[in-house]
DNA sequence: TGTACATCAGTGAACGCGCGTTCACTGATGTAC
DNA sequence: TGTACATCAGTGAACGCGCGTTCACTGATGTAC
């Protein structure tokens, strides 16, 4: 079971999510195609597992950096940016696990509500890492507060817990806010959208993340990128 | 030639790009599949002339709500609103066309050089609202000056022009993290990552554009979102 | 006005391929008494 | 310690399918003299 998500993976590395087929998995693993309905009903079912555990490996990423940061006495920004660059890393590293959960959808796959569990893991560490810079002073108070009624559903209050008080109701906003920039930073070059535009993408992308992580009112250590 | 790619645009808004099959284009043209050959040399070829096709789209409608913004006598920041606004319409009307060029690679293809130019015609829409902000003084200087040196290539002035002095000569980043924001933000939306919590997408849109262009230094009108 | 020829859009058959899924099966390993 | 049985992991053949691409062809339309 571990060797074939393992083999899967790996197919899915080389010709991405939907190119990927049982039939060369099963080849790849030595066995019959067959052989391979043993341990996964369909090939629906497989991707299921490579998504969540895609999810599971991004949240796991970004929790470790977060408590990493925190445990290192990092504040608020220096926390979000660490957790940046470890979700980054990692996709660097699976650029097609990825594409598979924050690219394109793969065609003709629904996706069951287990994947939902997992998804939200990285929604957890933005909110927490909110939270901290509210409950430490650090969090810049909107120049001109929104109106956040009727923007979000009742949902949000079961990951998220009670949404913070004024001024600091439109937390949300600003955890959207980051995590667009995040996924949008790492897509835009992943994707292949400098086109050879860039150089040192390193720093390129700590920039990014310090120029919207500034609007949503979280500074970043004053080194970033400097 | 024009009903073969509308009727390709069809089949992907479909099915996806991924699943993009010849013949059945040729099937619903009522045609015999080896006809198709008479229009395009290859599948990769007809996947090349939709993207070329998505790009320019996208940057017509953002070159058009640009000029639209700037006649009627917006901002700097106006215009960026109307600009992320008609590219998020259009993403939305054109799903799947989007998920072609912003969203994950189709498996096995391999962009052409001719996809570079339409490719650029967004960028140059968000630098030129950058050069407006920077020329009519709206665009607030950074806090702490970026370092840039070697960030970029020398093709960026091809496409660019010189770029600003300083304290401006940040733009790119600046550009960077707008152009990151924006599709971040449609990205997340459109490929389903809110999962039921985002009520009114629309105003959140506009809300997480307004907060990543404040950290961008660019100020939206005073009244978006709220 | 009539004829010869070229161009064009599309036909129809065939190639070799890989795919997901089903089904009845085999043989090795483990378990109960 | 030996036997009977159940479980398990995988086999092998077959199903019906759609795909991209090639090739020699046909018949209508347009053009030149």
């Amino acid at each position: 079971m571990t060797e074939l998500l393992e083999t899967a993976r790996q197919h899915m590395a080389a010709d991405g999510a939907a190119a990927l087929s049982l039939r060369a998995v099963a080849r790849d693993l030595g066995m019959v195609s067959s052989a391979v309905y043993r341990y996964v009903s369909s090939r629906d079912e497989l991707l299921t597992l490579l998504i969540v555990g895609a999810y599971d490996a991004v949240g796991l990423v970004a929790e470790q950096a977060d408590r990493d940061a925190a445990a290192a006495g990092g504040g608020a920004g220096t926390r979000w940016l660490q957790v940046c660059r470890a979700v980054r890393k990692w996709a660097i590293a699976h650029p097609q696990e990825y594409a598979l959960i924050y690219g394109s959808p793969v065609p003709g796959y629904r996706a069951p509500t287990d994947t939902v569990a997992p998804a939200i893991r990285i929604w957890r560490v933005i909110l927490g890492v909110i939270d901290t810079a509210i409950a430490t002073g650090t969090l810049r108070p909107p120049a001109r507060p929104f109106d956040i009624t009727g923007l979000v559903t009742d949902d949000v209050t079961a990951v998220a817990g009670d949404l913070p008080s004024p001024p600091f109701d439109d937390a949300i906003v600003r955890g959207v806010g980051l995590f667009a920039s995040l996924f949008g930073a790492i897509s835009t070059d992943l994707f292949g959208h400098y086109k050879g535009f860039a150089h040192d993408t390193d720093r390129l992308f700590d920039l990014i993340i310090a120029t919207c992580a500034e609007g949503a009112g979280l500074d970043l250590p004053v080194d970033v990128g400097r």
